[in-house]
DNA sequence: CACACTATAGAACGATCGTTCTATAGTCAA
DNA sequence: TTGACTATAGAACGATCGTTCTATAGTGTG
């Protein structure tokens, strides 16, 4: 019925390239409108829709549901999608992955330390500064006056840093351990 | 000297709110300037160094460089370098990951069979349809009406799906392979 | 001190902005 | 069919845009 989702497609691609989304004019180039009107209401649509909102000079920005990212239906993967799609299930990755902007950091893993983790050299682990951990959780700690990204782990000697390959040895600090924080997920990127 | 850096921050903050920059004016109270020619000179100047461009419609759009983040926001008073020093961290970690949204979908992982990819169970794949994929691709093909995560190979015979993990046998179709989407990402989060 | 250079202020300009109006085409239901 | 509703086109409007000019204040050099 309504072309909107074809036209928040078209704003979507556009963003990702320049980070910034067209005039009223540029939208309707865009998407193949010749009014201006026409993109007006339709802005208004994608607002009222929760995709698009008014900066504080009234330009338009991307809201939350702008960056949803469609998840694919392992069940119907062989068959051709209906044109309805309102069904299909969403994800916005930055909220899926970081609840606490302020205390989050990205730190990029080196090394093959952890591949048993899945973690490979050049991955990107997001750290959550000072998050309780508990055993088994894997956490940034700073030894010798580096980040390392390893299993937190506990005996009857207390803390320690396990590593997730076999072919590393077991980290015990001296006096206590030292936790920046605690890896909540991660995330790479196939060149 | 320059105030520049002053201002590029303030820039990165409302960019960092509302995904949008403002007008020259609007970036005029926002840092401070009284008038729009300081501001034109000042982004001619961020222009010159980077951080800043001209969206096709003379619209200002942020450039790679705008992005990027000081070490310094993850050292603290006390605390050594952190270990990916001079590696540039990103805003948004969806934005880093998708550059088509439109092609884009998410696709959850399923089984260990690419466990040997840093590819786990639950592990989310960022899934680029219709991609070009070329051999040692990591590829999403549709085997038995299902989707299937696999390295892309090919040998003399012809093209097929070997999986990240020797328990796995290769996968060879029998007519033609169907490739669904090329895997440009991937992403996790621990509970 | 004088001089060169830079950053900002302020004003003027045409161009473009977003809004708002009316009009037209299409769809759906009765 | 008629009527209600939606989406788009087109035009007009004042507001705002970005550019460009001159002028002023500050800074560093010699």
């Amino acid at each position: 019925m309504s072309k909107d989702p074809e036209y928040l497609a078209k704003l979507q691609d556009y963003y990702a390239e320049h980070r910034i989304l067209p005039s009223f004019s540029g939208m309707g180039a865009l998407v193949g409108m010749k009014s201006k009107s026409a993109v007006s209401a339709m802005v208004g649509r994608l607002i009222e829709a929760g995709y698009l909102a008014y900066a504080p000079d009234r330009r338009i920005q991307p809201e939350r549901r702008f960056f949803e990212r469609e998840i694919a239906d392992t069940i119907q993967a062989g068959l051709p999608r209906p044109a309805n799609d309102s069904q299909s299930e969403v994800c916005s990755i930055d909220e899926y992955l970081i609840d606490s902007p302020s205390r989050t950091v990205l730190l990029a893993i080196k090394g093959d330390s952890m591949i048993d983790a899945g973690l490979m050299p050049g991955d990107k682990v997001i750290v959550k500064k000072g998050a309780p951990a508990k055993p088994g959780d894997i956490v940034v700690a700073i030894v010798d006056n580096e980040f390392t990204v390893k299993y937190l782990e506990q005996d009857k000697t207390g803390f320690y840093l396990r590593p997730g390959n076999k072919a590393f040895p077991n980290i015990r600090a001296q006096d206590h351990l030292e936790v920046f924080g605690l890896v909540v997920g991660s995330f790479r990127k196939y060149v």
